[in-house]
This record gives C-alpha cells, structure tokens and sequence, in this order.
DNA sequence: TCTGGCGGTCACTTCAACGAGACTAGGTGT
DNA sequence: ACACCTAGTCTCGTTGAAGTGACCGCCAGA
C-alpha cells in the first residue's frame, strides 16, 4: 500500500517546504502578531504594548519574517517623525480560516488533553 | 478590552495553553509521525524506517509526548521478544482535520509565498 | 535642556532542542 | 559462535532561538 511516490494527494504527506512554512508562521510570536493585525493594522509599539511579554528584537524578528513571507506588509507613513505601520496582506487574512479551525480543535480538545496528560503523570508517578 | 470587534468570528486570542499544546504537536517531527500513525498502526523501527531523518532518541521523545498528550497509544503486543505498537487514539485521529485544512492551506499558497519570498529577498540584495 | 516616545540595531548570554554514537538486554537467523 | 533485530537509555557536543540591556538618530513637549 505504501511505496515511495511523493505525490500521494489525498492522505496528507509533511514535506520538507510545509514544515519550513509552518515554522516560520507558527512559531512562537507569529499567531498572537498575525491576531493583533487581523482586527486592525498596527504601529511597532502598539504591537508591543498589546503583547506585552514579546522583546522588542523578537518582535522585529516575527515582523520581518513575516514580512518575507508575504504574511504583512510594513508601510512607512511618515519619515521625519519615524512612523510605521504594520498590515496584514490579502495572502496573510487567507491565513486566518485555517488557523482558526486549528485553534477551535485545540479549543474543544483541551479538556480531553488535561485528563489525558493527568493519567499519563500519574500512571509514570506510580511506576 | 477590545469593543471595536468588528466580527464575531475568529475573535481567537491566542493564550499560554494554546501556545504550549500547538508546541507539543506540531513541533519537528509529531506531524510526520501522525501521518505514519493515520495511515496504520506501526512499530518502533517502522517508524524510524518510515522517516529515516529522525533519530532515535527524537522520535522516543516524540512518541512519549504524543502519547502523554493523548494523541498516540502505546501498546506492549509481548515481552519475550520486545514488541510495542503505536496507533492514534481517538482524539488523535480529531487531529487530523484541522492539519488538513492547514497542510491545503500551505499547498496552496506556497506559489505565492515563494514569490514573496523572492521579491522580499531581491529588494533587500539591492539595498 | 532634559525627558520621553518612536523604530529599530548590536553584542552578549542563556537555554533547550537536536544529533551522533555508545550501550543494554533478550531473541532470532545462519 | 557471531551478527543482527527489537526498543529503548545515556552522555556528549553543537546549534539556534530567544531574552537582556545598551545604544542610535530623530522628534515633541515642558
């Protein structure tokens, strides 16, 4: 039943450029960036005052990386007074749909994992 | 406290526990084993034969975070000659929708990421 | 003038993940 | 007898991601 194609559509397949993509716009920073900017676009410190335990050179880092990816777009309103204003991109707000279906099983199914977690402990606690 | 919710959908915030079990499961190498562990139940070294870049010691950790999560069941077939299974759980096979809907996601829109990827990466060469 | 906000960069450190490879301990094949 | 299979554990070393705090130029207000 298994062989080696690689193109074996309909049972999902992890190749290496989904892992690659998903690790840059999963990690730690990108979710509660990428939320921030669905409800409204942003400057850099509103960005840092709404998450408030992300670094500022992590935050410029997530940014940036987004950024490349097409996930946001920064814009440079004003020069004089440094102003800047992060968005998402069309291609970024395809990204919420997905997500939130993620975050909904994550949402529903986090009592079942507690239980399961606790009688996994427990289970290794006695052993 | 965010009144300007212009939509009632998706107005997902992303906690600790959110973070922590996405962390857990689809970290380097969970999502490969899932898709092993979907399509039938495996031993250890079919596992490793099945994803041969993963270590030994990555997937022993893997496998006993899966399981402790809920997502992967452990079963001892015999003793005499070591023998253990591994199959997704119930709740491990809810799993699979919602990483659908992300892989597609990701298959889809790869195209124009790695387009975005190059323009970003062209403007900062000339800059 | 002095303080504080804005939007960063840079150097330093720390920490956890990961890989490589040895080792265990019984069973199986030749 | 000897090698290899199973399912791991243990130690060592590397690497990369993240945090800390200093610093930058520019501007506005007291």
């Amino acid at each position: 039943m298994r062989d080696t194609a690689s193109d074996d559509v309909g049972a999902f397949t992890v190749t290496a450029p989904h892992r690659e993509l998903l690790d840059q716009i999963l990690d730690k920073w990108s979710l509660a960036v990428c939320n921030e900017l669905c409800e409204r676009p942003s400057r850099f410190n509103e960005l840092r005052r709404a998450i408030p335990a992300v670094t500022q050179k992590s935050l410029t880092a997530t940014l940036r990386r987004l950024e490349r990816n097409g996930i946001v777009e920064r814009t440079l309103l004003s020069s004089r007074p440094v102003a800047v204003e992060y968005r998402m991109t069309p291609l970024g707000k395809t990204l919420r749909p997905p997500v939130d279906v993620l975050l909904a099983w994550a949402d529903t199914h986090l009592p079942e994992i507690d239980a399961a977690r606790a009688r996994f402990d427990t289970e290794s606690d006695l052993a």
